[in-house]
DNA sequence: TTGCTCCTCACGTCACGTGAGGTGGC
DNA sequence: TTGCTCCTCACGTCACGTGAGGTGGC
């Protein structure tokens, strides 16, 4: 599917055309974070915008926008540090160049178990934790029923 | 309960005898934090250890163990801010405090069923935001789950 | 030319981390 | 006196927030 030629739109670099590419600030606008969060992630390696304008302007595609969720979902959710959320990022971009290698066979029979193998450890190792938070959530969740249920009480015979 | 006089430990001020006051460094110890975050928690009125020496060094009761348990509890598990952990706190502060004039009638009938409604209402808010937080760790849950089983695919026909 | 968006410094903030230099009780 | 713990500044760090001053395409 291409989309319909956009006015003042940049030439998608990667070739995949995925739509029109949003400067910063309608990009910040749309993903609910500020536009020094996403200089700042570029800066640190996290997110690098797909286009940059002749003039110097930053291009986001829609692709970049997912990633951006993909790093906030992991702060909030997980409390991850950004050294943390590169490492969990860097292991998906390499096992989705894995997965486009696959058909083409570019890497052998031997080292695509090995790295699948890695990458499956990497996976149930996040989910443990994510487990884990769970757990600890259903804890807090059934402490703060049992206060509403003493409130209660009290309401009663009051 | 009256635990056996031990040595080197000063008094209990607040009169609840509730064991052996810690210095900073063996609280901080026993809970896992620094010296320096206990010490800041203080600065900004958040726990006020139970005690000082007369040389002016901080004790730590068993209760202030626990509600620095409940500050980090908040913060890690919920990602709330110390301000946010200061209003959860000042509630469940004056929440107690209710509970221990209850016998003693010194509050108004009418007075009483309008705080436990307040009391009811911040705790019921807190359980939809701890409740919303279990939904989206559930779902983050499910698409790690999808992506080992995806994993498992293709190891079975590598 | 006027707006508007965007650019790069650069200092401020929150929740501490990490020494620096000094005090106090066995 | 020697260790050890603790004290109060005070500067550093992480993940940005917030202007300051300048550029660039309709």
């Amino acid at each position: 599917v291409t989309s319909p030629a956009a006015a003042n739109v940049a030439p998608d670099a990667n070739g995949t055309d995925s739509g029109p590419l949003l400067g910063i600030g309608a990009a910040a606008a749309r993903l609910g974070v500020s536009e020094r969060a996403l200089r700042y992630y570029q800066q640190l390696g996290l997110l690098t915008p797909s286009g940059r304008t002749p003039g110097g302007l930053r291009r986001y595609s829609a692709g970049d926008l997912a990633r951006v969720e993909r790093i906030r979902e992991l702060q909030t959710l997980l409390g991850f540090n950004l050294d943390e959320i590169k490492g969990v990022l860097d292991t998906e971009d390499r096992l989705a160049v894995l997965r486009e290698e696959y058909q083409s066979s570019r890497t052998g029979d031997a080292r695509r178990r090995e790295l699948l193998g890695e990458f499956l450890a990497l996976r149930e190792q996040l989910r443990e934790t994510v487990q884990a938070k769970i757990d600890r959530l259903l804890g807090f969740r059934a402490d703060l029923d049992a206060s509403i249920e003493r409130i209660h009480d009290l309401l009663r015979d009051a």
